[in-house]
RNA sequence: GGAGGCUUCGCCUAGUCCGGUCUAUGGCGCCGCACUGCUAAUGCGGUUUCGGGGUUAUUCCUGAUCGAGGGUUCAAAUCCCUCAGCCUCCGCCA
């Protein structure tokens, strides 16, 4: 949700914004009318309003003919206040609904664009280079299979498509890096936190996933329950209504959550393996700062992104996400993509969004501080995406016989081990 | 799932039976000022939140807000209904 009083001020910035977004430019003038009709509404109410209180207290003294006199009065203003209070509700809801429509203001500085107009930041460490090595390397879900890791077939048969079970070392693999991730934002001053992973409409709706990006989310309409599709959405709702000491920003969690998304629309896609999945799990960063420090904390969740895939050994490009892929919520965002060596080429495994005042100003959560009572500002990033780690680990480190070599940082996390081996062998 | 209790402006709390002077009481905390070798103590003032409007030295006018929504009424923190959350007990359960 963006300031209705910058809309107000400078509309053309908002239209721009969309355009850029590839998104409705007609909502911005839609919007400026109603939120000229909620405001005339308005004060017509809070003018009968006032009338009728004021009357209220001569009533409450009055007696006889002169209280019978007021009350004629005052039965017929009742019906005014009713109508203009109607009016008014109505008007408001309008607005809100136009405004919760509206993507947030784009960074600037953010490339224009749609998928493909990404700009690369740059590119660390060489992906291996099998062809010099001479073997061929083998793709995750071979090596998963060898190491007795991961089962797709079974996770087919019990849950369908686009599911996995991970066995053995697989499982302890998830856990290892689940851990080592939470040391890391632990000792980065990371509070952690082990979320719902069920959460009602208006959390869901206050994080910006019920836009463009609803069809990704699981519903229970039951319940009405919604699966979240990242721990940014319970780590972002967790102050929700809230305001906050402006002397305790930031205020930095790490939040280790199961992640669901429906994937709709990507049928063919990533079929095989698990790359692409309905159920993971993730550890999460979130950052609650003042506005004018978002920018800096952006380039401080890239940096931690960046020192985790670092410590695992893995070749990877940071891209700045062009302004047609950003999603409703985020002013910029920057993905790290790791080489993924089957597929020859460099595949998302992070993401961290500057999300500015957008979500706080739709969940209701305000910082105080000198200048009073102000939005603040939300970012998030993946510190550890599971099954996208694995897969890139995996395959990066993989011997000609199938053994994986487990980086020196994760081994204190697997007991110690240095090499994963084919079972049976 | 059943029965009962509770929800008031940061925290605690008065007010709810019996509707109007509630412009919501008091304490704690916090902020400012005064006093004081320093601190403490004391005194005075301020302190829910979100809008709209006027003037912009600063202040003034006004609406909403007592868990949420609806209803009754000229008038609702107060009466009625629905819902949510928390607590206690019972049942069930990892």
């Amino acid at each position: 949700m963006i300031d209705l009083r910058l809309l107000r001020v400078d509309p053309d910035r908002v239209r721009a914004s969309q355009r850029a977004r590839g998104e409705d430019v007609e909502l911005v003038d839609a919007l400026l009318a109603a939120d000229e009709r909620q405001r005339s509404s308005s004060s017509r109410f809070d003018e009968l309003r006032n009338e009728q209180r004021q009357l209220g207290k001569q009533v409450a003294q009055a007696k006889g003919d002169e209280k019978a006199a007021l009350l004629e009065r005052t039965k017929e203003l009742s019906g005014e206040v009713k109508a203009a209070n109607a009016e008014q509700t109505e008007a408001e809801a309008e607005v809100q609904r136009l405004l919760g429509g509206l993507a947030n203001l784009l960074d600037p500085a953010a490339p224009i664009g749609g998928e493909e107009d990404f700009v690369t930041l740059e590119e660390v460490g060489t992906p291996r280079d099998f062809g010099a090595e001479g073997f061929e390397p083998r793709d995750h879900v071979e090596l998963g299979k060898l190491l007795g890791a991961i089962d797709t077939e079974r996770a087919a048969k019990v849950s369908g498509s686009r599911f996995y079970y991970l066995t053995g070392v697989g499982a302890l693999l998830e856990l290892a890096l689940v851990n080592m991730a939470v040391a890391q934002a632990t000792e980065a001053g990371f509070i952690p936190m082990i979320t719902p992973a069920l959460v009602k409409p208006r959390a869901m709706e206050g994080t910006g996933f019920l836009g463009q990006a609803a069809e990704n989310v699981f519903h229970l309409p039951e319940d009405d329950f919604y699966l979240v599709g990242t721990s940014e959405v319970p780590l972002a709702a967790y102050h929700m209504d809230e305001i906050l000491d402006a002397d305790q920003l930031p205020l930095r969690y790490a939040g280790f959550s199961p992640c669901f998304r429906r994937e709709a629309g990507t049928y063919g896609k990533d079929t095989r393996g698990i790359i692409r999945v309905h159920q993971f799990d993730k550890v999460e960063m979130f950052s609650y700062v003042a506005p004018e420090d978002a920018e800096a904390e952006h380039k401080r969740l890239l940096q931690w992104e960046k020192d985790f895939l670092n410590k695992l050994g893995l070749a990877y490009r940071v891209i700045d996400v062009a302004s047609g892929d950003l999603g409703a919520s985020a002013m910029r965002k920057y993905d790290i993509e790791a080489w993924i060596p089957t597929q020859g080429k460099y595949r998302e495994l992070t993401s961290t969004s500057n999300c500015g005042e957008f979500q706080a100003r739709r969940l209701g959560i305000r910082m105080r501080g000198e200048e009073g009572n102000r939005p603040l500002a939300t970012l998030n990033g993946t510190l550890c995406a599971v099954p996208r780690t694995i897969v890139a680990l995996l395959e990066t480190h993989q011997l000609a016989d199938g053994s994986v070599v487990v980086p020196e940082a994760l081994r204190p996390y697997l007991g110690g081990r240095e090499v994963l081996t084919p079972v049976g062998k």
